[in-house]
RNA sequence: CCACCAGAAAUACGUUCGG
């Protein structure tokens, strides 16, 4: 049984949640694991309507069970919901309520994260650690830091939570003081610190932390690149994508996302294309993430065909990249154009938003289609329930 | 009792305009 339940804790990793499926129908018997491995697959997998009626049907369940269930609640934004199942759980560990705390931290909820904390029986590292990072991340970062100071065993990824309640909020000076302070200068907690030099514009010290580290992952890589484009040394950001390149760092999907960004506010076609071919060998050019900020990049590099192919060849498109496209043709003067794209949206069954209505209406002002325009504008709130911003 | 058969924490992530 246990290999069963490998198999399909295999194909849950792999996000291939129909093939676990399978295996969970075809199986001569099922545990725990195997059910709550399967509410898992299809949690991650944002199926919440099957997740919730597997879990129904588990014959038992366990903490990690109702843990799960609970992860996905919180995932979906259900936080009420979440909160109810908690209270029905029949025991509660460290990790189901650290799980709980972190979805009150994740909206915000501190008081009522604080009070689950307050409450908590036993406490580990992850615990404390989602407390903090959970007033850091809501730029409380002095409530953040006496909890930093009476906690018991920090670790670094506690550490470096703190440290980003500092950079969040402009307060290099602490952050600094806290990086000298850290026994182990994670790579996280180095790119941390170059990414918050970045933001408040001191390269030259952001360049130092890069240089002072001994390795690097294409985060730093991508964080220095970062630095540099917003600060206006657009040459020196693709000077470090060369020499990325020439490290051999591969970049992965977030690192390409900030260098297609940036490519595409410097319009700079050549770069762009390179990155595109690197995108192909990464194979990341199935995420849609990655497409639309190919699209962009050839959009404001002025190649409409190019950004129309990539359009064209991906199959699971979302509003964003439909959006992409509308206000790309838009941007171009090519209000026709955009409207047939809209219409293809339209037909596809893909629901617009306010974004989608920008690209729209813009696009009938650039060719003189004042009453389209208005017959839009009523549409938006009459048909598709946005209202005009 | 132990070996990755299931659960929680840190950085970076796409479209318009603005900032």
């Amino acid at each position: 049984i246990a290999s069963w339940n490998g198999m399909i804790s295999g194909y849950v990793k792999n996000r291939m949640i129909k093939d676990a499926r399978k295996i969970f129908d075809v199986m001569p018997e099922r545990n725990v694991v195997s059910w709550t491995s399967m509410v898992r697959g299809y949690v991650q997998e944002g199926g919440m309507s099957e997740a919730e009626s597997l879990f129904r049907q588990m014959p038992e369940k366990n903490v990690v069970s109702w843990t799960v269930m609970l992860g996905g609640l919180i995932q979906d934004g259900r936080i009420d919901d979440a909160r109810r199942l908690f209270d029905e759980m029949p025991e509660k560990d460290v990790v189901a309520r650290t799980n709980m705390i972190s979805g009150y931290c994740q909206l915000g909820r501190l008081a009522e994260a604080r009070q689950l904390f307050d409450e908590m029986p036993r406490r580990n590292a992850i615990s404390w650690t989602t407390m903090i990072s959970g007033y850091s991340q809501n730029l409380q970062v002095d409530v953040a830091r006496k909890l930093f100071e009476v906690m018991p065993e920090k670790n670094e990824v506690s550490w470096t939570a703190m440290l980003t309640g500092y950079t969040h909020c402009g307060r290099m000076e602490e952050a600094s003081d806290l990086f000298k302070r850290m026994p182990e200068k994670s790579l996280t907690a180095c790119n941390v610190m170059i990414l918050g030099f970045g933001q408040i514009g001191k390269v030259f010290e952001a360049r130092q932390v890069f240089d002072w580290m001994r390795e690097k992952d294409d985060g730093s890589w991508s964080a220095m690149i970062k630095g540099y484009e917003r600060n206006g040394f657009e040459l020196e950001a693709l000077d470090m994508f060369a020499s990325m390149q020439r490290a051999r760092v591969r970049a992965n999907f977030p690192a390409l996302i900030s260098i297609l960004t940036i490519c595409a506010s410097l319009a700079v076609l050549n770069h762009g294309r390179e990155i595109h071919a690197e995108v192909i060998k990464s194979q990341f050019d199935s995420d849609v993430f990655v497409a639309s900020a190919l699209i962009t990049m050839y959009v404001k590099c002025g190649n409409l065909l190019r950004a129309r192919m990539v359009f064209d060849r991906f199959t699971m498109k979302d509003v964003v990249m439909w959006n992409s496209m509308i206000t790309g043709y838009a941007q171009h003067g090519f209000g026709e154009g955009a409207l047939q794209v809209f219409r293809e949206m339209h037909s596809s069954g893909m629901m617009p938003d306010d974004v989608t209505f920008v690209g729209v209406l813009s696009a009938c002002s650039y060719t003189g289609r004042i009453k389209e325009g208005m017959e839009f504008f009523e549409s938006m709130s009459s048909v598709y329930m946005i209202k005009p911003t």
